[in-house]
RNA sequence: GCCUCCUUAGCUCAAUGGUAGAGCACGCCUCUGAAAAGGGCGAGAAAGAGGUCCGAUUCCUCUCGGAGGCA
């Protein structure tokens, strides 16, 4: 009998995050093997091909036979959301149950759990013309729109920060209004026109990785220096070839670091050792903060780190 | 050995005869479809000793340290 997810049938589903060089790849891969799952990554950086060594992808022959998704399946130059990844999960999940197996979310991007687990805004799509548009006005312009549209989300909204702001437009301007965010852990059907009650729920059971911060410090600067090895300059030269610069900076930290040196004639002719020594403690202290966002992305979720 | 220039925050650099600013790093916080992205807040500095002056980070002298030039 087919599954039929509805929302009376929570899916039981593991996940699986903790700071950038915690472990989590290996552990789910573990978890996989002793509880026949299929693991799908949770991950902005590792669904694009080509970023590999940055992005810490795990070798198809660690993989151990385990069915990965939602890795390599964007050319760096196509953008990936997190309303993309809602849908993308919200379709396998269900298909890896209907399988037999358990899904395993394992990732970084902690906002992408956020996103499935509580919801993201009616599906308003991104609409770059108008976010063209609107980048053109001044940051006051854009909060007293929408102050003006829709005073509870203004409300809510940090009035420095153009992103959010024009976002917020971008679904005024479909909307009317930005609707509050559901509490409850639903998924929208993905076929809303035939089923338009059903909607996805989960159970999730969370594997929370957080090593101590030397551990921590230690291991994001023993993978930087393999990283370095396995020729990360040269990845960032082939991805910067094809998407160009302003591509890279969006990618972040490797990418947009090393992008940067890579960019300025002066610094790119120096011998790679020498930008090695130099790339080394920027780099470091870049992936220090960046673990440290997804500790507080952890807090959020209801994981206190320490 | 002589001459010149330099010495300001962890780093790179500003301004100023009236008790010093920034960027990055660091700490805290934030985040509704770019999230490895975005936003906010905070702590932190005049190499040392003298002198001139109401008042010196700023002007003068010496010492330490650094760069360069001449021998």
């Amino acid at each position: 009998m087919p599954f039929s997810p509805t929302g009376h049938n929570p899916v039981n589903i593991i996940c699986i995050a903790g700071p950038t060089a915690s472990g989590k790849s290996a552990r789910a891969v573990e978890e996989a093997l002793a509880r026949d799952g299929e693991i799908i990554s949770v991950d902005s950086r590792q669904v694009y091909r080509g970023l590999d060594i940055g992005t810490e992808k795990m070798p198809a022959d660690e993989r151990r036979g385990v069915p990965h998704h939602l890795i390599d399946i964007r050319n760096v130059a196509e953008t990936y959301s997190a309303g993309d990844f809602v849908n993308d999960a919200c379709r396998l999940i269900p298909e890896i149950v209907a399988r037999g197996k358990l899904p395993i979310l394992v990732g970084g991007t902690h906002f992408y759990f956020d996103a499935l687990l509580h919801g993201l805004p009616a599906g308003v799509d991104a609409n770059p013309e108008l976010r063209e548009k609107l980048e053109l006005l001044p940051t006051e312009e854009l909060f007293a729109r929408i102050r003006e549209q829709d005073p509870r989300r203004a409300a809510e909204l940090d009035p420095q920060n153009r992103r959010r702001l024009i976002r917020a437009l971008e679904i005024i301007a479909a909307n009317g209004t930005v609707p509050p965010r559901a509490r409850d852990i639903r998924c929208p059907d993905m076929h809303s026109e035939t089923r338009t009650s059903d909607v996805l729920t989960f159970a999730p059971e969370w594997i929370v990785i957080d090593p101590p911060a030397e551990e921590l410090r230690a291991r994001i600067g023993a993978r930087l220096a393999r990283a370095f090895e396995r020729g990360l300059i040269e990845e960032v030269r082939r991805v910067r070839e094809a998407a160009g610069d302003a591509r890279l900076n969006e990618l972040g930290l490797e990418y947009k670091i090393v992008g940067e040196f890579l960019s300025s004639s002066a610094k790119a002719t120096e011998d790679a050792a020498r930008l090695e020594r130099k790339l080394f403690p920027i780099l470091s202290a870049k992936l220090w903060q960046y673990a440290r966002r997804q500790k507080a992305w952890l807090r959020k979720l209801g994981h206190p780190m320490s």
